[in-house]
DNA sequence: TGGATTATGGACCGATTGGTCAAGAATATA
DNA sequence: TATATTCTTGACCAATCGGTCCATAATCCA
């Protein structure tokens, strides 16, 4: 983004490493819930240069959406499209992510998710932005399940996918509860064999 | 609660009432969204009245909780096993119902899933409560599922009503965001044939 | 070397945060 | 009526909030 021969101090960090630093404490926490000290203590750097680098606190946020769409989401869209795998081990590895990283502990669920339930309401920014991740997610299982049933029809398919992501995103949002793991993980093989047929 | 009979001044407002305002406010903005000023004047009560009446801002939301579950999810469980209607439309209406909310232009989508989304990583409470919640719908998801389907062995019955849950989770967190409802419309009426066989 | 330009560090800002306190008002019991 | 008890009101609190400003430091170009 910033030249290389450009007037003036340089900048002294990484912009994208501190995004990542930034994105995850509003992934774990949402909008409210971090504050500018936060992130002044997380990616090390004073208030100033961070309102110089990324703008106020909304705009953070909303880059910090980005990167998660970036980082996150297209990688989850190529591993959906990626012909090297079966078409059905895909989307069933794209359904059980979920309750791969709940089982290692790892709680944080899905930033697109988070979002949406946290400032979908308040910020018609973040809804649409919120909405590109996840009609990004919609075509990637589409194209998967384009590949795993060629013989159904388009208006099918695109129902199948819209169904299935719903699922992603309710395991997402369950597996951040205490709701026992090992229930949903036999939810998640039933869920396979709707895939299947 | 309290008894008719108690000496001191009489309480001026209805707890439950009151409860019922917070309640919407914390539904719609989550924990950190809402400000003791916003809930002063929703409730038109001083903070010292709501201090005395509810406890502190966690003690209110936790009981604007246990409000949502009393109203709201039980009611759901009720008429998911309400066998004056047939056991397929039951479940077909609660898989359905996140969509006509939507439409109906309300976005707020459900408490319980905001709560998972918004609190439970931080506040150990929040999450068990949450989870309560789940697990009434899920029972009552499981109940009426036996009704649909008294051939089929506990554990599938089990299996499916998780991941009717997830179905119906994910239905609430995407339609706050700004993806197509008659999309995700479709895809609900696909998922009313996995619930038929 | 000397501007021009940009970044950093830290003091500073008014507003708001969640929460407390004391004084007065309204009730029950005696 | 007197007292004990509870509730309401509004002032008050320290701490934190998001955000700005300025002096200084570090670089580029001439």
């Amino acid at each position: 983004m910033r030249d290389r021969t450009t007037p003036g101090r340089p900048r002294e960090f990484d912009d994208t490493e501190m995004l990542r630093k930034i994105m995850r404490l509003f992934w774990k926490n949402g909008f409210e819930g971090v504050s500018l000290s936060m992130i002044m203590k997380e990616t090390e750097l004073q208030k100033a240069s961070l309102y110089a680098a990324f703008g106020d606190k909304r705009s953070m946020y909303l880059k910090a959406l980005g990167q998660y769409h970036d980082d996150i989401v297209s990688a989850a869209a190529l591993a959906l499209k990626d012909d090297t795998v079966p078409a059905k081990q895909r989307i069933e590895a794209f359904i059980n992510a979920p309750l791969a990283a709940a089982q290692k502990n790892d709680r944080s669920g899905c930033f697109l998710c988070n979002a949406s339930a946290d400032q979908s309401d308040l910020d018609p920014t973040t809804k649409t932005q919120v909405s590109v991740g996840f009609d990004l997610l919609t075509s990637a299982l589409t194209s998967a399940l384009r590949d795993a049933h060629p013989d159904l029809s388009p208006d099918d398919i695109a129902a199948r996918a819209k169904a299935l992501l719903a699922v992603y995103v309710g395991f997402r949002i369950l597996a951040r509860s205490d709701v026992a793991i090992d229930g949903l993980e036999r939810a998640a093989s039933h869920v396979a064999t709707w895939v299947h047929t």
